[in-house]
DNA sequence: GCAGGGTCCTGACATTTGTCACCCAGGAGG
DNA sequence: CCTCCTGGGTGACAAATGTCAGGACCCTGC
């Protein structure tokens, strides 16, 4: 095989980890990093301009996120392959991952050398994800939180008062605290703040 | 210059990152990657077998963190430069990097290009700080926390109760409560969740 | 049409949290 | 010696939080 070579194009926002993944992965012979970019709102126009076959994709990027951004590039490129790379193995962010239409899921702690294999693997149109994370995957289920309640957490993320995350959503107290006794509820938590861990940890956020 | 090579130990969890940084850096002519571990503990054993010249350490890791192992590096073999890298740019990380010896400071959304320099730099013994992070750091200044506030609130950390960190350090529900809210008033926070958030990105647990 | 779910609200209540005034060591310095 | 100051501890009080029972509205699916 090996005709002509795989291009990719690589989204981190931590320039270092970015630079490092584009010196290892070009070290291949049948690979060539032809785009980097730092933000999610990149990628589209990195895209377009240097028609790549995969894109590496981290989910934790400012402004838009990693599925988002797998989510508009394949509307936008359905041929681009997506292989998300993430830090994190939370089991939401796999299948919201996966929902996006993405190729396959590597965690940042699987060996440097599986990366390349990894890639040529979703060029070749076969799905790559990690065997442990997809079991826990399978154990954690789907959130079990309607939109409302994430929605509560979310914004009690930064510890902000009851009093604040209804002032920032525009509903009651009393309806702020109902949301969450049911997100502590539904979570096994005993707290506002065990709540919003657990369905952090989850990627129910 | 350029007599012999420069010897590097590298030190991070994510195994993909180290894979990643040590291509880049073996891509140098001057530099060459002899080392590489995934956690703290491994450091010294690794340093006595290989003799770096430069180790490159990241702060995060699960066992003994990066502060703790270059302290314990520079004790062992004080002539081994130390230059941290890390992911998140706390300043009271910076603080105590240097306090345990670290002769530099990298945060990893600095260009790529830069971190070869950064390590001849911090082998030619010079000290290599980010601009930027040393000036939130002399901002911050130092913990305003007692330790036994800070101990208070890392117990906290996980959302657990009044009653539960009084039970985990054997104190009485009130002393943890004048405690916390001694530690909220100091970070200016109206909140625990808050003040911990403050305290952690600060560095001061 | 009707049941069921999700959302939103209200009001009442017990518990937890945060604040405050006060007390007790043990050094530092007069 | 005594006083001041700081970290640490206690108890009482007010405010915030979590729980519960209701009730109203709007969808969606049977």
């Amino acid at each position: 095989m090996s005709g002509p070579l795989i291009r990719l194009l690589l989204a981190d926002d931590q320039a270092l980890v970015r630079g490092a993944l584009a010196a290892l992965l070009d070290l291949e012979p049948d690979l060539s990093v032809v785009a980097e970019v730092a933000t999610g709102d990149q990628v589209l126009a990195a895209a377009q301009a240097h028609h790549p076959d995969v894109a590496l994709i981290d989910v934790e990027m400012p402004g838009m996120d990693g599925i988002e951004t797998t989510r508009a590039l394949k509307q936008d490129r359905p041929e681009t392959r997506v292989l998300i790379v993430t830090t994190f193995g939370r089991p939401g962010y796999l299948r919201r991952a996966l929902q996006a239409g993405a190729d396959g899921f590597v965690v940042k702690d699987t060996p440097a050398r599986q990366l390349a294999d990894a890639v040529r693997r979703v060029h070749a149109g076969l799905r790559v994800v990690d065997a442990d994370l997809a079991a826990d995957s399978l154990v954690a289920g789907d959130s079990p939180l309607t939109a409302r309640e994430s929605e509560v957490l979310r914004a009690g993320r930064d510890g902000a008062s009851v009093a604040a995350i209804a002032g920032r959503l525009y509903l009651s107290e009393g309806t702020v605290r109902n949301h969450l006794s049911s997100a502590i509820g539904k979570t096994g938590s005993a707290n506002r703040a065990e709540a919003i861990r657990v369905a952090d940890r989850n990627g129910w956020l």
